[in-house]
DNA sequence: CAGGCCAACTAGGTCAACTATGTTGGTCGC
DNA sequence: GCGACCAACATAGTTGACCTAGTTGGCCTG
C-alpha cells in the first residue's frame, strides 16, 4: 500500500480485495490469503489487514472461518453493502427462516425446561 | 458491556448505538457522548468503542467530524445514494444483527440443556 | 480592546502485543 | 495401524499506546 492518497490505508486494501472478487481475480468460494501474508502483500501491519477484512466481513462480501481461512462468499447476493432491491429480498427471506428456525426451537427449549423445573 | 452473549462487545455497542438512533434516543443532527464517555458509558475500551463508531459510519447511520464529534445523519446531509432505501437497509442489518445474537444465545441454551441431559 | 498563541478537547488512523479458539498435520507410544 | 498428544498455523477479539488533525476557548501580550 504506497498509494500516498489521503485515503486510509485499511480502506484502499477494502477497495482493492473488493475489486478483485468483483473482477474475478478472487473467484467464489476461494481463500484470501491469509492475514500474515496479505500484510506483507500490501506492506501494512496487520491490523489494518484485520480491519480491511472486517469490513468486508461486515458486509457479507466475505466469510471469515477460525482456524481454517479467510473465503469469498459463494451463493446470491455479494455486491456491496447497500445492494439492489433483489439483495434486500433475499435478505428478507433468509431473515424470516431464521426467525422461524429460532422461534421452533425456543419452544422446545422452554418446554424442556419448564419440565425439569417443576419437579 | 457487561452483556455475556457470545457477541463481541464492538458489535453489541453498534448495535445499542443503532437502536437508540431508530428509537429516536438519539435524533437525526444530535451528537453523541464523546469516545472517551461512550468508552466509560459501555464499560469498554477506547478501542472497540471506536470500531462500533466505525461500523456505523461505514454504514452512513453515523457521520464524524473531525475536530468536533460524531452526528447522526441527518437526513440530506450528503447524498448517500438510495435515500429512502438507506432506511430499509438499516432496518435489515438491525434485524439480522438481532437474529444472529438469539441464534447464538440460543445455540448456548441448547448445549447447556444437552450437556446437563447427558449426565 | 485586538490579535495571536496555546492548552485542552475532539475524531481518526496505525501499530504491537496479548488472549481465545479452531484446524491441521506430525510424532510418539502402544 | 491407531489413538493421544502436541506444535504450528489460522481467524477473531481486545487492549493500550502513539500520532495526526481539526475545533474551541481562554489567556497573555502588544
Amino acid at each position: 500500500m504506497v498509494k500516498k492518497s489521503g485515503r486510509p490505508a485499511y480502506l484502499q486494501i477494502a477497495d482493492d480485495l473488493r475489486e478483485q472478487v468483483r473482477g474475478g481475480s478472487l473467484a467464489p468460494g476461494a481463500p484470501l490469503p491469509s492475514t500474515a501474508q496479505l500484510a506483507e502483500q500490501y506492506d501494512a501491519s496487520l491490523s489494518v489487514v484485520k480491519m480491511a477484512v472486517g469490513i468486508l466481513r461486515n458486509e457479507g462480501l466475505l466469510i471469515g472461518q477460525q482456524g481454517k481461512g479467510v473465503f469469498v462468499r459463494d451463493e446470491e447476493s455479494s455486491e456491496s453493502g447497500q445492494g439492489t432491491a433483489v439483495d434486500l429480498v433475499n435478505e428478507v427471506i433468509e431473515l424470516r427462516t431464521a426467525v422461524r428456525d429460532l422461534s421452533e426451537r425456543l419452544a422446545q427449549v422452554e418446554s424442556t425446561l419448564s419440565e425439569r423445573s417443576d419437579r
